[in-house]
DNA sequence: AGCTTTGTTCAATTTAGTTTGAACTCTCAG
DNA sequence: CTGAGAGTTCAAACTAAATTGAACAAAGCT
């Protein structure tokens, strides 16, 4: 069958190569691996939404891959589920307003860096305060202070990004 | 010698590693190499600048590494060099504003990556241009659209941010 | 110039992180 | 209840990236 007009899907154009190499590289960027990058991509050019089994086929890459990178970019708000009508599976689609995959990714990625950040400092702070010599303790004490600035300007620049992004 | 008194300065004590560590999950989050993260919290909590051998045992890491790591924080203005004095050797002292240090990473590492992505979506505009089926050429004209429009808004942002940190 | 110390470079190694694939669970259809 | 398809999990294999270390270059000192 099909062999003039194959309608399936398993092979990507061209155009589409360059849109998931173009989204694997933007994806390398924020630290994250190069199978999110493909399927993020993939839906991103796809007009209807993808299963998880068109994802494995027209990516190559494994079922285990692709339901991982699928996690990530659910937990990230960069994909949602759709019901696929009569059919059993999930089908995906992608969140495409910049405010919204921005607003997850700092949710995700960034918060928690942030507040553990601020844990940690806190207990610096802590031995900071027991030094005996107080020369030590003083220059200490300031470069502390300093890394306190540094997340108080992380946590007050945070919701405007997302404000300016969300346009 | 030193049994009892030792000033050698080839340990790091608990609170530098405990700094240290900070750093390194700190620029990990930046997608830099741990050592960089190593060499600059060292850096920040010594009272005066080292030199790359000061580094190299201190830290317990390579030449290379060293000189690497320095090369990357230099090029990131995260550090500056000074001239030891008499010595011959050159001394590394930390930028510590933020807005420098986000500056820095912006310019290096950010720009670079949007300017290339609009070059990239450029190409892709054209190509979409040429496809036959109007339905799809609609459909990659509109998703085209909204990838300027994310840079558009990077773009924007960026200045912002850095202005932002800058306190 | 020759010797010594500082710093750089890069191929080889090591390490960290990603991907795979087989075994598993869950759910629905018959 | 059983069988088949969809999706998940995770140890092992693989890949990409960082680190090492040895050879090299540059710069001062005598």
């Amino acid at each position: 069958m099909g062999d003039l007009l194959d309608g399936d899907q398993n092979e990507m154009d061209p155009l589409e190569r360059q849109v998931v190499a173009m989204f694997v590289d933007g994806v390398r960027v924020l630290g994250l691996p190069r199978s999110i990058g493909e399927i993020y991509g993939l839906l991103f050019i796809s007009p209807s939404g993808l299963s998880l089994d068109d994802l494995v086929c027209r990516l190559r890459i494994s079922k285990g891959s692709a339901s991982q990178g699928l996690r990530t970019l659910k937990s990230l708000g960069a994909v949602r589920e759709t019901d696929g009508g009569a059919d059993r599976r999930t089908y995906y689609e992608p969140a495409i307003e910049l405010k919204r995959l921005a607003g997850g990714f700092i949710r995700e990625q960034i918060r928690p860096h942030l507040e553990n950040g601020k844990t940690k400092i806190g207990r610096l702070a802590e031995s900071t305060r027991e030094i005996e010599d107080p020369d030590r303790r003083k220059f200490l004490g300031e470069r502390v202070e300093r890394l306190e600035t540094w997340m108080r300007s992380g946590g007050r620049v945070l919701p405007i990004l997302q404000k300016l992004l969300g346009q």
